[in-house]
DNA sequence: CGTGTTTTTGAGCCGTGTCAACGATAGTGG
DNA sequence: CCACTATCGTTGACACGGCTCAAAAACACG
């Protein structure tokens, strides 16, 4: 399988790609980089030139406080370019860990911008992508402001849920295996690691979704997404 | 004074403009139209077929909740562009609206990709400022996450007082006319109206920043970014 | 001046944080 | 295969930051 399947899925998954625009990517240079948990992948106040797509694995991004807090404001799954950003804005505001063990893959920057500037379709997709990101962050904003831990953390289930299953990884008896410590939970959604505990603990003796062994299974779709106040929508996936 | 000059401006402030692009931003199509305070300019919903530049007045975004709670995402000043994303997402996940009488600036989405696909500057300088809404989201997650109500409000402070000096909207005695009430500044960081009277109230009372009848007047700017961590690297302004 | 909005203040409550301890699990080396 | 260790999850008791309710004061504007 090419490096670049998972970069085309993913596209593919928020648009479309013509057979030119495919070749076009397939000709973009990909070397892959093997990571064990907990590795980073690049600092706050880096200033990257290049970015990485993930292809196996999931990575975080993260705000670090002075007083040793963190804040984690994104989770990646295969196919996603966490640091896409970094093509038009220098220097990282945040760090980029990878949770598990994953395989990145490294694209420099020069050789986005000839993609870019080769078709419009492309420039448009990824500038999408970078558009459905902030789409994503401000919905953690609401999470982390207005809605209580409960409804918060319900919604995160269900975008993760939703995320994960638009790529297909999901196992067939509908289950996720979510690779993330309750800590790492808590660092997203503003909440203590005792809090994120209850919280889960809640869901889980409610019958609407238990998070066990690090698989996350739904138990009631319906009522989750009602707790969460969940639509969709914002991810802007095409089907 | 041209209608284009905020969002050259805006542009210079995070980047380089050659006089080719400052002509190419002169070619576009900007249809004025006034709003009056609370006006909405769009919906949750909406899917929207042209851009604003805000010419004058501030517009904020915000989703609202089905109890009716609200969150605002963000503030937007003069030259700057709140709904850019429009032209590569379809759908609004949140809702715009003027906060104070305002005129913004409006351009149609194929005008602004003529533009685009002509400057390959200007599509990066447009990306950027996408990218950079993207920035303050990712400090506004943390402002409601990890950042208690003291150190949220005191960075918000911080933010909006370096992004007026940088379009030059500080009178002359380093003050700026906020225009928010205080449900807006709860609003936007996940705070009850009481408690965020009450930390304005602290603030003020410890000498720090005192917001009164609609001006913000820092008494101790380095008092106040170390309340707030405040770092501004991430608004990535030219200088 | 009168009316509606915004700000301010007090009192009491509740959601979430902190502290502390124990249990479960997985990986490691003997 | 077991003992050892480190990490992660779970639970209880209690503290506290921020919320709600309620009412008054200040302000904006016609």
């Amino acid at each position: 399988m090419s490096l670049v399947e998972p970069l085309i899925a993913k596209l593919q998954s928020i648009g479309t790609l013509s057979a030119q625009d495919r070749a076009l990517v397939d000709s973009l240079t990909i070397t892959p980089r093997r990571l064990v948990a907990q590795e980073y992948l690049l600092h706050q106040g880096d200033v990257p030139t290049q970015s990485v797509i993930v292809l196996s694995g999931v990575a975080a991004r993260f705000q670090e406080l002075k007083d040793g807090d963190r804040q984690v404001v994104s989770f990646h799954l295969p196919g996603e370019m966490p640091d896409l950003h970094s093509l038009y804005i220098g220097h990282m505001d945040h760090s980029l860990v990878a949770i598990t063990e994953a395989v990145v893959g490294q694209v420099a920057h020069d050789d986005l911008r000839r993609v870019i500037r080769e078709s419009p379709t492309l420039m448009g997709l990824l500038w999408r992508e970078t558009l459905i990101d902030a789409a994503i962050f401000r919905q953690w904003i609401t999470n982390n402001g207005r809605r209580g831990a409960l409804a918060g953390t319900a919604h995160l289930l269900c975008e993760l849920m939703t995320r994960a299953r638009s790529i297909g990884a999901l196992r067939s008896d509908g289950t996720w295996p979510m690779p993330f410590t309750q800590q790492q939970l808590g660092d997203a959604l503003g909440l203590s690691l005792v809090h994120i505990n209850r919280t889960l603990k809640a869901l889980r003796e409610d019958n609407v979704a238990a998070v066990e062994r690090g698989v996350l299974r739904v138990l009631d779709w319906e009522r989750l997404a009602q707790i969460a106040g969940f639509d969709p929508t914002y991810l802007h996936l095409k089907r």
